[in-house]
This record gives structure tokens, sequence and C-alpha cells, in this order.
DNA sequence: TGACTGTACCTGTCTATACAGCTTAACCTG
DNA sequence: CAGGTTAAGCTGTATAGACAGGTACAGTCA
């Protein structure tokens, strides 16, 4: 290949990563204009085949929208996740070429209030931890994270730096996954809820409940809040 | 272009929809080696450019397993139960016993705006079936369907009995499932949609953009709201 | 027999060139 | 000034030719 070794990627896929790049650190902000195939193949010496390759998988991952006989224009991005995978949200985040922050708010020892106790299926009072996150994009608030954990699956949890981590890419290290549950529903929030992730009056939210189980028992019970007007679920399947 | 009318479709795309055809119909079974890009040269007459798109694309939609060197292979489908499974409101609601009703808000043909357009990825001011359904639980509104169909891949829909069937069930039988995105948002319903859901002010949306895709192309768009405090989406999963 | 080699075929990438169709803006004409 | 024409620039598609590197298999040599 024409390439010595460059940085060991296909040519197409160095352009895309500088377009990401750029556009993931909000150098380009949505709708600006990017350059056009043509200023590609000045600026990077490539084939206009090549530049056409990583503008169009860009376009089909969603993070441009294409004009014949205009030009390329950043998308507007919705924060967005799959409903299905359970993913560490900064990893998300940083898929999509930003910045995460975590922010604690409490983390604690707490004891079950009934509801709670049976979403979990142990005695009512009984002991729980708890952390409560707020999840940045950009500095942004997108989620608002009520974790609780069974101790016995993860004792450690109060201890852990969640500063370096996140609430589920320790867990995942620490109870293997075995089953989860997922519960999706529009709310408006509580005072509380709407202070932390910034959010508009009148702007509803999109929760998720989220329960885990580890051999057979529920190690987790998340409840994750995203402001409806910054975030989305999506995904793709075949039947 | 090089192609005098054909099926006024690209090269590259009647290449795939001969590949998809042969797979979804199971003449080409699971792991069975598929042409290679030099056999699609030859059969096809395009060029090996063309030929490698078209494999490259349908293993990007994990429909084929690549290996340089080796050849291309039919991919194994692992179908796994999606939370957000594509099921006719109505079954859903007779899986729990309810009572189901459909109410005809509007069916006619529109033109497509420019954002509904982009959606589909047709021409602006294009023409397109609309139906607008309301669906109730024991007779409690819980969705309202507001539905764009490519006439193309459904000629009959304007004649569908909607009181028979639902717009999901028709399209079913009538443009054979090929993939879909699903969206998730949580909005406040604008003034006709919180009267047709009988929702009180406050009251948020959990609202469902859904794409469906038949034979590489977008062949229907719904949007679909649910009040959120009657409706939830869930689903278990192991990973 | 076992290890090596050559060859054919495959995918992956890249280039240079070309034409079609669309959009925008500048230009020209009545 | 309104309206049509033109030219430039953009994306979308397609071609022919090329090289790199992986895999499989047959043939060869020790």
């Amino acid at each position: 290949m024409r390439r010595p070794d460059a940085s060991l990627q296909p040519l197409y896929a160095q352009v895309k990563r500088h377009f990401i790049e750029n556009i993931g650190s909000g150098k380009w902000a949505a709708s600006t204009r990017v350059p056009s195939e043509n200023d590609i193949v000045k600026t990077f010496g490539v084939s206009r085949m090549t530049a056409n390759r990583a503008l169009r998988e860009l376009r089909d991952e969603g993070i441009l929208v294409r004009i014949a006989g205009v030009g390329s224009f950043v998308a507007e991005q919705h924060a967005r996740a799959h409903p299905l995978e359970i993913r560490s949200i900064a990893e998300e985040i940083r898929g999509r070429g930003h910045v995460h922050r975590g922010e604690i708010v409490s983390l604690q020892r707490v004891r079950a209030a009934t509801a709670l106790a049976e979403d979990f299926g142990v005695a009512p009072r009984s002991e729980l931890y708890c952390s409560v996150m707020v999840h940045y994009e950009n500095e942004r608030p997108i989620q608002l994270e009520d974790r609780y954990v069974l101790p016995k699956m993860a004792p450690h949890y109060l201890e852990v730096d969640f500063n370096r981590t996140t609430p589920t890419e320790y867990l995942l290290e620490a109870a293997p996954l075995q089953q989860a549950e997922h519960r999706l529903r529009a709310v408006m929030p509580d005072e509380r809820t709407r202070k932390l992730l910034a959010m508009k009056r009148d702007e509803p939210c999109l929760a998720v409940m989220r329960r885990t189980w580890t051999a057979g028992q529920i190690a987790s019970v998340a409840r994750l809040y995203h402001p409806g007007s910054r975030y989305e679920l999506s995904g793709r399947f075949r039947p």
C-alpha cells in the first residue's frame, strides 16, 4: 500500500478520525459546513474516492449530513444510546468523541424502603449501598444515576473512586452480569433531578430503570434520568 | 451514469439486493460461501470497486462475514429477543388479556415536508401515504400512531380496512421487514396529541420513532406517542 | 513423512479519471 | 428590475488498474 506506516490505519480511517476529533471537540459545531471532498484531496493528498469513502461512512454513522450540490454538514447530535446494551455512559460519550465527567452527589449506605426492597427481593430495612452521580457530556449534564447495590455483591463499593471509573464499569467487573431488565418511561422530574440536570421547567425526563442479576440474584438497581431534550435511546436491529 | 435505466437503482444496490434476496429466501443458507468480488465482476459486468462496495456494505450490515484471503460467507443470524420488538400493539394488548380498539383519525396521501423527506431519504414534496390512528386498551387511549408509508412499498395502503387490522400488521405482510431503527425520547405532547390521548396537562409522552427498511430502502416511518403515566417499555435480556 | 515453497485466489485499500445531477450565485438580457 | 442563462462547485456513482497481505493447496525437496 502506498502508506509507508503513517499511523497503521487506512487513509480513509485517518480522515474520518480527523473529522470526528474536530466535531467531537466542538471545533466544528452542529450544522457547520465541513471541508468538501475536493478540500480533503488537497489537504490530505488522497484521492477523491478515499475522501468520499470517509465522508460517506460518516454520513452512514449519522455524524454528517450530506446534500448533493451543496456540501457536507455536521449533523445535529442528540446524545443517544442503545436501549439494549449495558454500556458505561462514559464509554458511550467518549465513543462520540466527547468528554465525560462524573460528579458524585452522594455515596453512602442506606436502608431499603419498602418499594426498593421489593425491587431487590430483600427484606425491608435491609442495608444497601447507594451512589448518586451526575454524568456530564462536554460539561452538559445528561444523566442522573441513582444506583443501589447489594453489599454482598460488591463489598467494596463505597471505597471505589468514582472519579476514575463509573458504577456501571465497576459493577461489570465486580459482579458478572447474568441478566438485565430495562423499563423505560417518560416522567416529569422532581425538583432535585431537575436542578441536577439543569433542565428547564416543563421538560420531561426519559427514565430508565435497570435491574441487573448476578448469580440468580438482583445485584443492582439503577434509576437513570435523562433530559428529554438532550438525550435519546436508539437502536437498530434485524428481525 | 453508465446505467441506461436498469432499475433506477445504483449498480451496487442492485448487487446488494440480489444477495439479500438469495439469502432472505434461504437459497443461500447461513455460513454458505457466496460469490466473490471477481465472480460479481464477471456475472454482473460491473467493476470490482462496485462489487466491493456491495459486499462491504452487506458486511457492515451484519449480513455477510468476510475473511481476507478466503471469501465471503452468509452470517449466522442470531435472532435474540429484543425488548423493542416490532410487534403489533393490538397483539401486545391482547397478550395482556385486554381489549384493543383502533380508531382512525385520518388516512390520506400527503407530500413529505423537509424533515420527513430527510427521514425517508426521498426528495422533499414526494408523495407519501399517511395514517393517523389512536389505539385503545380497554377503552383507554395508550398510543397515537402517526404513520408514513412509501407508496411503492405498499400501493394499496390507503384501501386497507384498519378496523380489522393495524398498520404494523399490514406492513409486516406487505413489506417484508429487513431492518428497523428505534429512537426513544421523552417529549411534551402538542395539543392535538394531548387531546387524542386524553392526557393531563404537564404529562409527558414517551415517543418512539421507528423506521423500517425493506429491500434496502426505508419503507415506513412511524411516530408513536404514549402517555407517560400509562405506558412503559420494558424488556429483559441476557448478554 | 514432514517441512518448505510457489501459486492461485481472496479481501482490503488506493489512485486517477469520468460523467450525471443538483444547487447556488454571478451574470446577462429584455 | 425581473427573469432566464451560465458557470462553478458539490455529491453520487462508476470504471480500470494497481499493490499489499492473508489463506489454501498442490508440488517439491530433504
